[in-house]
DNA sequence: CCAGGTTTAGACCATGCGGTCGAACCAAAC
DNA sequence: GTTTGGTTCGACCGCATGGTCTAAACCTGG
């Protein structure tokens, strides 16, 4: 933890340090981030630095926590979705969800990026904080799972630390996709983009026998027309190959 | 790449350099890897190494190619799944290849830790090399993703690329989830992992309207027996918690 | 106005990095 | 026997790193 003088620095100073410290460590991880460097953004002396932190790590994890703190506040409870009475009802209430996030992330995006940076230093995982801060991240992902088996909107079939990992990868590589194209994609189809998302995840996660009622344009009878209306490709993809596959024959 | 005089080194002393980069950069990433170590590791003298190869960047994508293409010779063919003529038979197919891929990275799991940090390499992205490589995977999804909607096995509904990048995503998740707690799991739950395992994949990928007869355990009738034999949890999780949530009422 | 603790500054340290370079080695050619 | 040229070696270079330390600047109570 930072020493007790930095509390007490002018909350201006405070927040060009820790803002220097989230960017620099955001882009280069905690290893490869320059504590130099920050010293430099920030425009301290490096002896200030070490009089109010014990060492980079400790700067790290400060920094983590501080811009954690915020992104909760920014993120509000999660009534909502602990609320909900049916399965309908919770994936609604987690798509809103999923939008405040969204939108939180695409704020600031240093908030995903230092996260990733916590959980790719295997040094820092003996550190108190560290798993304080993971246990907090961890609480209310089992809280989420465990309202939505209640309400028979998430699967009991699989361990639920297994089906939060797997969503946290599908959510990360869709931030990542989404992150590398969001400038080149049709704004049309970003509008639709949440549901679709939010799709996936109700894919991954609801019960088997819940899935042709809350899975998009999911019908019982197994063999539907084949030009659906929500069957209309995403993106630029479909302009270069739709003609050579026209309809499957069976 | 490097300097042709490595290719007529014998073949030991060159397995010794490159297998002592592999796990170099598999451990620490490119930007984390030391060059030194290599050397010292490999038992090799500076000047020879400087004299096989131009820089780091050249041992590393050297190091990639030569570990990717030992890894598709162990994986062989996509046949079986190109060979595919229904939804049912293209995920049987996948199934296999599932098999094939787990086992390859479970006996040298540095392939997969060296596939990241080329990933996470943003200053390689440049590289004539790099390039190839991404692309050489890149086609082979493709190829993948285009079998798959002929015959009704994958939707049609999502940029391929995004439907790709989420089934990576997901595939890294449940790798890193099962490398982290492969001595500590169930072997009775392990044996039926695979199952579940593409389960996942079909469920994300999966037409909406295939979705009842290729999920397993899926119903025409939304409302189930709430005691279903697959309805098992998979690993220790219940064991702590299930006293205090007994049974949902609905 | 000064004493004495608190805070700041930045030169300095050891270490490790990727990369260079001149010398040594050695087998084949003459 | 000497020269040549491909190969190997490791000391060395400049640089950046995280971290230390001393001396000056600053502030505040007496």
């Amino acid at each position: 933890m930072p020493r007790p003088r930095f509390d007490q620095l002018p909350a201006p100073k405070r927040r060009r340090i820790l803002d220097a410290a989230a960017e620099e460590f955001a882009q280069h991880g905690f290893d490869g981030a320059s504590y130099n460097r920050i010293i430099r953004a920030a425009g301290v002396s490096k002896g200030a630095m070490y009089y109010y932190f014990d060492d980079k790590q400790d700067l790290f994890l400060t920094t983590v926590e501080d811009t954690l703190a915020r992104g909760q506040e920014a993120f509000g409870s999660l009534d909502s979705v602990l609320a909900a009475t049916d399965a309908r009802g919770f994936w609604d209430a987690m798509q809103g969800l999923n939008r405040r996030a969204w939108s939180i992330f695409y704020d600031d995006p240093s908030l995903l990026a230092l996260g990733k940076a916590l959980l790719a230093s295997p040094g820092l995982t003996e550190s108190a904080t560290y798993r304080e801060l993971v246990a907090r991240l961890d609480g209310v992902m089992r809280e989420l799972v465990a309202a939505g088996v209640e309400v028979g909107a998430i699967r009991r079939d699989l361990d639920p630390a297994l089906l939060s990992a797997v969503l946290l990868g599908m959510g990360e590589a869709l931030d990542r996709f989404l992150i590398a194209r969001v400038d080149t994609l049709d704004p049309a189809a970003l509008a639709g983009l949440p549901e679709r998302v939010l799709d996936l995840f109700v894919r991954a996660a609801a019960p088997a026998h819940a899935l042709s009622s809350l899975v998009l344009g999911a019908r019982d009878e197994p063999r539907a027309a084949p030009s659906d209306v929500s069957d209309q490709p995403l993106a630029d993809a479909p302009a270069e190959a739709p003609a050579e596959a026209p309809a499957p024959e069976e």
